[in-house]
Formats: C-alpha cells, structure tokens, sequence
DNA sequence: TGCACCATCCCATGATCATGGCATGACAAG
DNA sequence: CTTGTCATGCCATGATCATGGGATGGTGCA
C-alpha cells in the first residue's frame, strides 16, 4: 500500500474575517490539504511568506496595510516553485491580470462555492493554472506578436541594426557584412534619419519601441 | 424585435477528407455559425485567408504540403482580429503552444464530441481563449518574471544604466542625477568592469540577456 | 584594523562615433 | 524622363566615449 502523498500546505492572506475562516475551516477539513498559516494583514502574511514551508498561498489583494500585489511579488521571488492564487472578485479582471504578472497562477473568486476553491488550489498544485478564456486571452495579447508595422528600414539596415546592437563597432560591422567602414557609417546616417535619432543607443531604444529588432 | 446577430464566418483548413466533412457539416447546421470556406491542403488555406471574409478560422497543423502554422501566422498578420483556433490531438501540447505563439487563440481536440467544438468556436469569437489550465500554466511561463538574479551592479549603476539606455550622454546623465559627467564616466567605468563589457552597445545587450533592465 | 564596495570627483588622451557633403549604378513608379 | 530608394563608397572633422590613473569619505564585514 502505497503511503499517501504530502498535503498540499497552504497559507492564507485575508483581511475579512468571515471569508478568512470559512476558507481555513474548509481547507483544514480536506485530507489533502493542510493549512500552514493565516494571515489578516501584509504585514503578517510577508512573515508567512518569508519562513517559507508552503505549497500555496492564497492572497488577497485589498489588504488593511497594503496591497497583497506586493505579497504575490514577494511569494514568487522567494519561492518560485511555490503556487500564487489571488482571492478576488469576479469584477476585478484587472487586478487578477495584474497579479498574474505579479506571479499569481490563478485565482479563486469571492462568492464561489469552497468547492470551486478546493478544486483550484489543486489544480494549481497539480501544475495547472485555472483561468478563465477571457483572462487567457488578455494574456494572449502580452505574449502574440503584434502585425508588423512596415518597417522604415531596408532589410540591409535592419541586419546592420542587429548588429550595432551586439555592440560591434562599425569596422567589425564592415567585416562581417564585407563592405567598407565608409558604407557601414551611410548605412548608419540613413538608419538615424529615419529613426530620427543621434546615437546608437537612441537607435537601439527606438527600433526597440517600434518592435524593429528583438530586444 | 431586433435582428439577429451575423453568422460566425468560419472556414477550415484540414486535410482529413472524414473530419473535414464532418466539422463542416456541423458548423453548417448551426444557425449562428456559416461556414465560409474550406481547404484540405496549405495552398488552398492560404487562398483563403487572402480572401478574407472570415471571423474564424480552423486550422490543422499536418498538411499534405506544409505547416499550418505558417496559415496560423499568415492570419494573425493579415487579419489580427480574426480568431484562430488550431484542430489537433490531444497529445500535441507543444504544437498547441507553438500555433499560440504563432497567433491561435484557443483550440479544437480531434476526438472531442462535434458540440466541444462549436463550443470552442462561439467562445473564441466571443472574446475568450478556450486553453486547458496546463496550457495556460505554460503560457505563465513566458510572461512572468523570472525570479531575479542578484544584479552585478549596484541601484546608483543600474539608474545610470536606463539612461543610458535611452541615449542620453554623459553630460545629460550627468545632470539628470545631479552628478558631474567625471562621476558618470567612473560609474560606467564600474559598470563596464562587472559586466565585462568595452561599449555602451554591448552593456545594454548583456544587461538585457541578464534581466537587469527592462528592454 | 584592513579590505572591498559604494558614491562622488578629477585628469589626460586615444579611439570611435556621428554627420555634412559628395559620388556611382540599379531599380521602380509616375 | 524625373525622382526617390537602395546599396555601395569616400572625405573631413568636431563631439563623445572609454579608460588608465588618481583621490576622498562612508559603510559593512572578518
């Protein structure tokens, strides 16, 4: 008979006492869970954060001293390998991107069934992220590229571009396209009128915001 | 009594005569849906998408003479705003993922009931991404942050590092932080040593390999 | 105490960059 | 035919960068 898997230890952010209970009592009934500490404040759940020895933490975001976007940052630098769920609500689409980019890796929803909530955090446990379509698609557009702008430079000022951008000076530029010092430094004036920029570094920063070269 | 809304136009690219046949004909049948074309192969696909016309397209990856990811990309960058959604095996995780980067916003699992499809059609037109949570845990994965390195430069190198970044000369760092330009020539001298680097080009390129400024 | 790092500042100087000006030939579009 | 772009190439020159060398005072650690 095999023995059991670990429980998944989890610790709570929450400021509202009710939801703060009724979501510790519900995790402290599950055999599979066990809940490693309770926090009503930033304060208390960085002290939580800090010692470590959790699975999961789940965190609210409107916290008395704070905002819990700081505890998910905190969380994710920490302990990388441990799982961030916001607690919120279902109006905050907002907030839930943003701490996700903070390092969350989904959410649970105030006013959802704790049914609904166990089943996430062992998702999330499980290596999933339980999001919704809309909230992926708003991740979808952080990652797709964007259509290409047409790009105002030739693709011979695009390759020297990338190049400049390694950091070689014009001779070496020359060396490896096998033209003249000379041509590399046209090639430039023409890149920089077109950006409209004086130096390389003002070069590199633009085509970077217009997405000519990879940053 | 208003109208009703217009038919989600959808074409298919799949070579599988059965199952093109099959998804055609339910899409069809669906009073909101109208399906506007269909291919078995990449040319014909790629016809199509010329054309234009479409709010949806289905797109298999294994055709007879080629990728659909190269349809995949073809639509994101002559239609963005007309969904993708890529028709594959359950299996294929990776080409899943590969066709979201290369603009698909959700998929359909050969296999599934006909009903899990259309369901996935009406979701990605309404706005969401229909993805599996391990799907949306790795797209996490390329938009959070890495946990941080211990940065190599102090706060006062990496302050000067952005406006370097941003092409400011020497004399204008110099009196963007109340500094003398002798002072900012010693901090980039500092900067260049811990960063191994002999020009401002290839401090901002190792500086972004490593994380230490945004790019 | 000694050492390293941080932050600040200075000098001297060779190397590189940036740019106005010039040129040629090829190609495409009106 | 004219014009503009692209790719190539050159000259001259002032500005800026990069860097070796030097300095001070403050802080933290062994």
């Amino acid at each position: 008979m095999p023995v059991s898997a670990a429980p998944i230890r989890i610790i709570l952010t929450e400021d509202d006492p009710a939801l703060r209970v009724h979501l510790g009592d519900a995790i402290a009934s599950e055999a599979d869970m066990l809940l490693a500490g309770s926090a009503a404040n930033l304060a208390d759940g960085a002290a939580l954060v800090a010692r470590g020895g959790y699975d999961v933490l789940l965190c609210d975001l409107g916290l008395p001293d704070g905002s819990g976007i700081d505890l998910i940052r905190q969380s994710a630098q920490r302990w990388p390998e441990a799982d961030v769920l916001v607690v919120t609500m279902f109006a905050d689409q907002d907030k839930v991107l943003a701490s996700i980019m903070a390092g969350a890796r989904g959410y649970v929803l105030k006013g959802d069934a704790m049914a609904e909530a166990l089943a996430a955090i062992r998702a999330v446990h499980a290596g999933g992220s339980p999001i919704s379509p809309t909230i992926a698609r708003q991740l979808l557009r952080r990652i797709q590229p964007a259509p290409a702008q047409p790009s105002p430079l030739s693709d011979r000022e695009l390759e020297l571009l990338r190049l400049l951008a390694r950091g070689f000076s014009y001779a070496e530029c020359a060396g490896l396209l096998g033209l003249s010092a000379h041509t590399v430094a046209s090639h430039v004036k023409n890149i920089y009128r077109k950006l409209e920029v004086n130096s390389r570094a003002e070069a590199l920063y633009e085509a970077n915001v217009l997405g000519l070269i990879q940053p």
